[in-house]
RNA sequence: GCGGAUGUGGCGAAAUUGGCAGACGCGUUGGUCUUAGGAGCCAAUACGCAAGUGUGCAGGUUCAAGUCCUGUCAUCCGCACCA
């Protein structure tokens, strides 16, 4: 009989269908596996070959927990707002819902023919209303909780796709879509405070088993900092001028100070400045520059002196100049900083260029030659108060001062943002809000939810970079919900992280008209015992979910602190010709072709075999056919297959270890040597030329999770009991995963010499008096008298001469 | 600059606690079957004719190092004037 994928694969996923048996149950008593990957981005091109990696994994881990007796959720769903759909609707006026479903269809089709686990029941989908209903539900607690905002702020304008883009959306200064320039634009934008949640986001991590450089990402990403903000008094007006330092013990070294040219202090004190013509000037230059001008090619440091205005050292009430450069951010800490040129590099690098005195106050640096930023070895000098204490001791007393003094006080800073959550574009769930001239923002009641996208004839954003809603005056217009007065609809929508943050808990109850998801069910299923997605998405949608979370937590909604108890990561699979795969490239491979050729089951096992799971790999066909000349090699065994139902006696230790290590493998990604043992189970069958029935189910339920379709017929035909996939996975007992006799190796002074077979359980005592009785070591040694032996039980015996 | 990771055959890669480096697959070579073989099966395959040498490089610890320690180089990823 022949391998013939083509109908296998066809038959089982219908077979499959039919009996559902991959449906999660909403069974409380039983125990539960949630097991997740992220929902795809349904883009008119397809499935490549990358997507069925992640998906794999975690669907052999699926497969395998069913088999272990687990209630298991393994879902999928779409994450189908944004940009891409929206552009390509416009271009082909189409209406992007349309566009949505086709590429959905297209999606789902292609995963259907690689035989996913998947329980289809829970699909979600994130432009369905009676999905981002509840997106916006969400949305309005964070708004009713003070956590979403309104603020008139500098943002990241995309002129290509004409919209407002998030810091982490701007990659080298350019959009991370289009690649097209992104500059500066005022814009009244709605932000979430995720940064009240920083803390909470970094301590959280401490109870979680998330890949370490996950960890490491995220903590970078936020970027916590602690250090003081300190009042420094103004020559002409009563107000201080605030700044924030992590040196706090450097104040004694202040020679200047620096505001970011964006500081609100310039309008507002204009009247005090002399030079503000040349201040004007310089800001309209730096406002010209995008951020990665200013970071990038701005290595030159520039900046403008204020005339007429002067600031006071707080510790020793020097007056000195205050500046003006676009080294210093507004969007972080207090837009201004107080510049220690000796122990900071940048500031003396400000005052080298302009010719400001440089003070040293921690000993141990040369700085003729740069500043001494070293906190570990460093002394403080010419430091009043805490003259002669080390920098971690002096930053504790000059804060314990200042507070005392009331200029300032201890602060933790961040570097992580509030999340712009606003985007001027159609294909997003609408933000629902309502203006109202007397009660301002209001918003909609829960009753009224989903705020359905209204019907637009083009999505194009009107030319000053407003959405496309803001056209729709019918829509518009409306009353406010409290005082009934005519009002207007906020016509912003939301980004796509949006209906990613949350989709984990609409898989748990998918069709819940009276919650996002029953408190029951949430109880029962969360939290994710394991995530499984690209590295890529580890500071953005990893911590926007985990923000979420929390906060559905501390209202709630929801039984955990944390969504996901585990996070693990894929690598990228590239083109053969070792670069990522792109359209422009020309080296994508597409499965669909690698189903129709070799078959899903041969695909799934390659995507696995193909190297180490967390690295990224090169594709290559070769590879691919070694995949189905195993399975083709695995189907013919049934032709030698014997009546026994035991284990061979010459194959015993082989299945042992065979089942050991696919399963501990398929717990810690390593499916690729977990497939290396079974294509060496099989090449052992091939040497002896026979496998026994019992052999043979086992290894056809080992193998099952990899390629679930041959094993399921192969199961058929052998004739074992019912289905394979409502079979039982296989034990092995650990005594028995142990040879009788083994090779040892003997080592004269760490060198081979020889190998001999010994008894598995022989003592390192009886080992040991081997060296004067084996000829084979007597002869290694050549009579000399040995000064030490190591025997190591199993392994070897080195003899020292 | 900061943070994270990775360097092993011609290629993708394996290697509990330090204990036979290169499992498994690809490729290559040879054999076999065949009208034929880009199919199957069998065998060989780190390098070197050999003694021997080999896990980016240089040291160190150890009876023994891919694995531990010190230094160094290279590549990749993320962040980057974050005070």
């Amino acid at each position: 009989m022949e391998y013939n994928p083509k109908e296998i694969e066809s038959k089982w996923q219908k077979k499959w269908d039919e009996l559902k048996c991959f449906q999660a149950k909403d069974n409380l008593s039983l125990p539960k596996y949630y097991a997740l990957v992220e929902f795809p981005y349904p883009s008119g091109e397809g499935l490549h070959v990358g997507h069925p990696r992640p998906y794999t994994a975690l669907d052999i881990v699926s497969r395998k927990r069913r088999l272990q007796g687990y209630n298991v959720l393994f879902p999928m769903g779409w994450d189908a707002f944004g940009l891409p759909t929206e552009n390509y609707a416009m271009k082909n006026k189409m209406h992007p819902a349309e566009v949505t479903k086709r590429n959905i269809a297209r999606f789902k089709s292609q995963l259907k023919s690689i035989g996913y686990s998947f329980d289809w029941d829970r699909e979600v989908n994130t432009t369905d209303p009676k999905y981002y209903r509840w997106t916006q539900w969400i949305f309005l607690q964070l708004f009713k909780h003070g956590l979403a905002y309104k603020k008139n702020m500098s943002i990241n304008y995309c002129t290509s796709c004409k919209v407002g883009l998030a810091n982490e959306e701007v990659v080298d200064g350019r959009c991370e879509r289009c690649g097209a320039e992104v500059v500066k634009k005022m814009k009244n934008q709605w932000m979430l405070k995720i940064t009240e949640y920083a803390d909470k986001l970094i301590d959280g991590l401490s109870d979680v088993d998330y890949l370490e450089s996950i960890k490491a990402q995220q903590i970078n990403w936020i970027g916590k900092s602690t250090g003081a903000e300190v009042d420094f008094s103004l020559t002409g007006t009563d107000e201080p001028l605030t700044v924030y330092t992590t040196r706090p013990d450097t104040l004694y070294g202040v020679t200047y100070m620096v505001i970011s040219p964006e500081h609100p202090y310039i309008d507002k004190y204009k009247s005090l400045i002399m030079n503000l013509e040349q201040i004007r000037e310089y800001q309209l230059e730096s406002s010209k520059k995008s951020d990665f001008e200013r970071a990038e090619i701005a290595k030159e440091k520039t900046g403008v002196e204020i005339k007429g205005i002067k600031a006071i050292n707080p510790v020793n009430d020097k007056q000195i100049p205050i500046w003006v450069s676009d080294y210093v951010l507004m969007s972080y800490g207090t837009g201004a900083i107080m510049a220690v040129p000796g122990h900071d590099q940048r500031d003396y690098e400000f005052a080298k260029k302009f010719n400001l005195p440089i003070v040293e106050v921690v000993a141990g640096g040369d700085l003729s030659k740069e500043a001494f930023t070293d906190i570990e070895t460093g002394i403080m000098v010419n430091s009043g108060i805490i003259d002669g204490m080390e920098v971690k001791d002096a930053k504790i007393k000059i804060t314990e001062y200042i507070e005392s003094k009331k200029i300032g006080k201890a602060k933790d800073n961040y570097k992580l943002r509030d999340w712009v959550f606003s985007r001027q574009r159609y294909w997003g769930e609408p933000i629902p809000l309502i203006y109202c001239e007397t009660c301002g923002w209001v918003p909609l009641n829960e009753s009224e939810l989903p705020l359905l996208l209204p019907d637009l004839k083009t999505y194009e954003p009107a030319e000053d970079g407003e959405s496309p809603l803001s056209k729709m005056t019918d829509w518009v217009n409306t009353t406010c919900p409290k005082c009934h007065k005519p009002a207007k609809r906020e016509t912003d929508t939301m980004p796509n992280w949006a209906g990613s943050s949350w989709y984990f808990l609409r898989y748990i109850d998918p069709n819940n008209d009276e919650a996002f998801a029953s408190k029951d069910k949430i109880a029962y299923w969360m939290p994710v015992d394991w995530y499984n997605g690209g590295m890529e998405h580890v500071t953005l949608h990893l911590l926007y979910s985990r923000f979420w979370h929390k906060f559905l937590y501390d209202i709630g909604y929801v039984n955990t602190p944390e969504p996901y108890s585990k996070r693990t990561a894929h690598g990228m699979i590239l083109g053969e010709n070792n670069e990522k795969m792109s359209k422009s490239r020309g080296n994508v491979v597409n499965p669909d072709k690698v189903i129709d050729n070799y078959g899903a089951d041969t695909l799934r096992m390659y995507e696995m075999f193909i190297g180490d799971f967390e690295k990224s790999a090169p594709w290559s066909e070769s590879g691919v056919k070694g995949c189905r000349r195993f399975l083709d090699r695995a189907f013919k065994m049934m032709d030698f297959m014997t009546e026994e139902d035991y284990y061979s006696k010459d194959m015993e230790t082989l299945m042992h270890r065979t089942i050991k290590k696919v399963t501990n493998d398929f717990e810690t990604l390593k499916f690729n040597t977990a497939i290396a043992q079974l294509m060496a189970f099989t090449n052992a069958v091939y040497q002896k030329g026979s496998i026994t029935r019992k052999e043979m189910r086992d290894f056809l339920i080992l193998l099952n999770p990899v390629s679930p379709h041959v094993t399921e017929e192969m199961w058929t035909l052998c004739g074992f009991d019912g289905y394979l996939h409502s079979y039982k996975w296989p034990e092995y007992d650990e005594t028995k995963t142990i040879e009788d006799e083994v090779e040892i190796v003997i080592q004269v002074n760490g060198k081979i010499k020889t190998k001999i077979m010994i008894s598995s359980d022989m003592s390192k005592e009886d080992m040991e008096a081997l060296v004067y009785k084996d000829e084979a070591i007597l002869k290694a040694i050549e009579g000399k008298q040995p000064k030490k032996v190591i025997a190591v039980p199993k392994r070897l015996i080195n003899i020292v001469i």
